[in-house]
DNA sequence: TTAATTATTGACTAATGGTCATTTTGGTGC
DNA sequence: GCACCAAAATGACCATTAGTCAATAATTAA
C-alpha cells in the first residue's frame, strides 16, 4: 500500500509562487553545482533541496539533468555574446577585424573575471554539444552575428571565398586558444597567446 | 543473511583467460557502446555483459565508467597521431607548413573514413579534456611532436615570436575546424573548410 | 462560494553504481 | 598426479540515484 503524503500546511508558502521563479531557482542553483562539483556529482536531490522545491517540481521543467544542462549552456553563452556585441556597438570601432576582436577580447577578460563561469563551460561542455552551440549562436537571427558579418564582408569588399566559413573559423579558433591558455597556463597564459590570436584573425580577413 | 554463490562449474571456461585479453575485451566492448549509445546511456552492467566477464571484474581494471573512457580516448588519439606521423616521415614532404597540412590531412582524412571514432569523440570528450588531452599529446616525450616542431622552426630560422603557442594554436584551429565542419555539414562541408584551414596555417608559419 | 484547472508535492519503484566474501584459475614444488 | 598458495574472477548484495504518479495545494473561472 502507498502511503502518500497527508495534509500539512507549508510552513513558508507564498514567498515565491510564481511559475518562473521556481524555474529561475532551479537554474541557478543547478548552475552552482554544475560549476562547482560538476554534473557527475550532482544529484537531482542535490538541486532541488538546495532550491527548495519537491522532485517532482524539477520533472515538470526538464527531461533530466543533460537538459538543465543544455538550457544552462545556451543561456550562458546567449548572454555573454550580447552583451559583447552590445559593449562592441557602443564604443566607436570602424574596422571589421578590430570589431571581431573587441568582441572576442570582451569575452576573454569576461570569463577571466569569471572563473565560476569558464569553469562550468569547461566541466560541462562536450566537443560535440560545443560545435552544436557555437553553431546556434552563429545562426541565431535575434542575435544576428552571421548577417552582420556577411554585410560588412560585402560593404568592405573583402576578398574571402567562404565568409561564413571563414566566420565560423574565427570563432572557434578564438574559443579554443581561450580554452588551450587556460588549461595550459604554464609556461604561457593567455597574455601570449593573444597576439598571435589577433595576428591570425586579421590574417584571415586580410583587410587592407 | 548473504546467500553468496554455490559452486557451480562454468559451461566455457578456459576459452579466453589471459589477463590482458579481458582488459582489452572491456576496453573494446566499452568503445562500441559509448560509440554507439554515448557514455550517459551505457551502464557498467552494459559492458560487462557484452564482454562477458562479471561486474566485479570491470572494477579490477577500472574505477568507473569515465576512467575506461579515459583510457580509450588515450589510445585512440595516440595511434591516430603515431600512424600520421609516420606516415609523414615515410612521405617525401621538406617544408615545415606542408609536413603539418600533411599531418591534419591524414588524421582528417582517417575520421571521416572512420565516423566511429569520430563519433567516440564527439559524443565523450568534454572541452576540459580535450585541452587537458591535446596538451599531453603535444608534450608527449615518446611522440616527440613538440620536439620536431621547435627543432624545424629552429632549423629553418622561422619568425615565431612564440612557437610552442603557435603549435598548440594550429592543433587547436585544425581539431575544431574538423568538428564544426562535420557538425554542421550545411550548406558546406569539409572539403570547403580545407583551402581556408590550410591557408591560414601557412599564414601562422609564415615559411618564406 | 464553488467547481475546474493547473502546479506542486514526496513516498514509492526501478535502475544503476559500487562492495566484498567466496570461488576459480594458474602456477609451483613435491 | 596432489597439495598448496596467490592472483584473478565472480555475482549476490547493499547504497545511491533516477524517475513516476496519486494525492494535495494553489490558482483561476464561473
Amino acid at each position: 500500500m502507498k502511503t502518500y503524503r497527508v495534509s500539512k500546511k507549508p510552513v513558508f508558502s507564498k514567498i515565491e509562487s510564481n511559475k518562473s521563479e521556481k524555474l529561475n531557482k532551479l537554474l541557478d542553483t543547478a548552475f552552482q553545482l554544475f560549476t562547482y562539483q560538476g554534473i557527475l556529482h550532482t544529484s537531482i536531490q542535490d538541486i532541488v533541496d538546495k532550491a527548495g522545491v519537491a522532485k517532482g517540481t524539477f520533472y515538470l521543467y526538464f527531461k533530466d539533468k543533460y537538459e538543465i544542462q543544455d538550457h544552462l549552456l545556451v543561456r550562458t553563452s546567449y548572454r555573454l555574446f550580447k552583451d559583447a556585441h552590445q559593449a562592441c556597438e557602443q564604443s566607436n570601432i570602424q574596422r571589421l577585424d578590430d570589431k571581431i576582436i573587441f568582441v572576442i577580447d570582451y569575452i576573454i577578460d569576461y570569463l577571466i573575471q569569471h572563473p565560476t563561469v569558464l569553469n562550468f563551460i569547461k566541466k560541462n561542455l562536450s566537443l560535440g554539444l560545443y560545435s552544436e552551440k557555437l553553431s546556434e549562436l552563429i545562426e541565431d537571427d535575434h542575435l544576428g552575428l552571421k548577417e552582420i558579418f556577411l554585410e560588412e564582408v560585402k560593404q568592405r569588399n573583402l576578398a574571402l571565398s567562404h565568409p561564413e566559413v571563414t566566420l565560423y573559423m574565427i570563432i572557434e579558433l578564438a574559443g579554443s586558444t581561450l580554452f588551450s591558455s587556460i588549461v595550459k597556463s604554464e609556461p604561457v597564459g593567455i597574455e601570449e597567446y593573444k597576439p598571435i590570436l589577433y595576428d591570425t584573425i586579421r590574417k584571415m580577413i586580410n583587410e587592407k
